[in-house]
DNA sequence: TATTGTTATACTCTATAACTATA
DNA sequence: TATAGTTATAGAGTATAACAATA
């Protein structure tokens, strides 16, 4: 079998498993989007920290942990290679001074432009067969699965 | 900042971005999955390797790691691992005799049943605030990203 | 007392290459 | 020649605990 898709109907508890499914296409989503910035010297990873440095928002170090559900310490190593290819700084936050805000460069702003167009792309073009309203449906159930309201009882 | 939904109007790009919701929502049913696995000590890996030993198709390892995105040498140790807890067996294809098929033991298809129950409610209270007729759009829509057919020209 | 960023460390997961037995 | 399973190993990713500076 070379093509996994012509097992589907032999496997019908897991193409129905929401969880599986989820895991799979971000596998693949993630695969794309690493192979797209390689020429940038990005993965998705730093990608995701470069556009939250590129947010106007002046955002703190633990608050991309909590965003990019990453522990604290791999987003210091994920500053620290941004910082050493000058596409982020760390400013002191004048309104707490334990805290590092992180904004990109000229050159991060620059790079992360070009990088984003990529990676959009990528992700589209493996999303060809969805037609435009399917992906925007996609896009929105995703952001209520991956910010969900707390619920409160 | 303890939400992180609270930061949502901060970051425009990554909100916009498929591949960070897929990541982000993958990761979160990926914790609530292997947090309700815990108790029949399997993860959503070995789970997912004991969904297939336990359909009817007699699947190879190979298959496995093809429909699971994972590298052969990975299948080996998850194999092993439900192996040695008594859950599925290796048995030799009649056909090719360098294959393995895994098949669930009667305890495994035992287990299968009460496990997936326990993941699949942990995903839903997860999703809850999606309706039912969405989480079905999410699923069809999943299917389709996470098994792209391969696009000629 | 609690939190931010940091370091160090251990653990898990993933990727690669090489080997054997079969095809 | 190519493929299924296996082994070994190295690299990447993840989780934990402890510390200094600050709140």
């Amino acid at each position: 079998m070379k093509n996994p898709v012509e097992h589907l109907q032999g496997s019908k508890a897991l193409i129905d498993d929401t969880s599986f499914l989820l895991a799979r296409a971000s596998a693949l989503s993630n695969a794309a989007g690493n192979a797209a910035l390689a020429e940038f010297g990005l993965k998705v990873r730093s990608y995701s920290v470069l556009e939250l440095a590129g947010d106007e928002g002046r955002t703190s170090q633990r608050e991309i942990a909590d965003f990019l559900r990453l522990d604290p310490s791999q987003v210091v190593a994920l500053v620290d290679e941004l910082q050493r290819a000058d596409l982020v700084g760390r400013e002191p936050d004048p309104r707490d001074r334990r805290a590092n805000v992180i904004v990109a460069t000229p050159r991060g702003l620059e790079l992360l432009e070009e990088a984003r167009t990529k990676v959009r792309t990528a992700v589209q073009t493996l999303h060809a067969d969805l037609t435009e309203s399917e992906r925007h449906t996609l896009a929105e159930l995703l952001r209520r699965t991956a910010f969900p309201v707390p619920q409160s009882h």
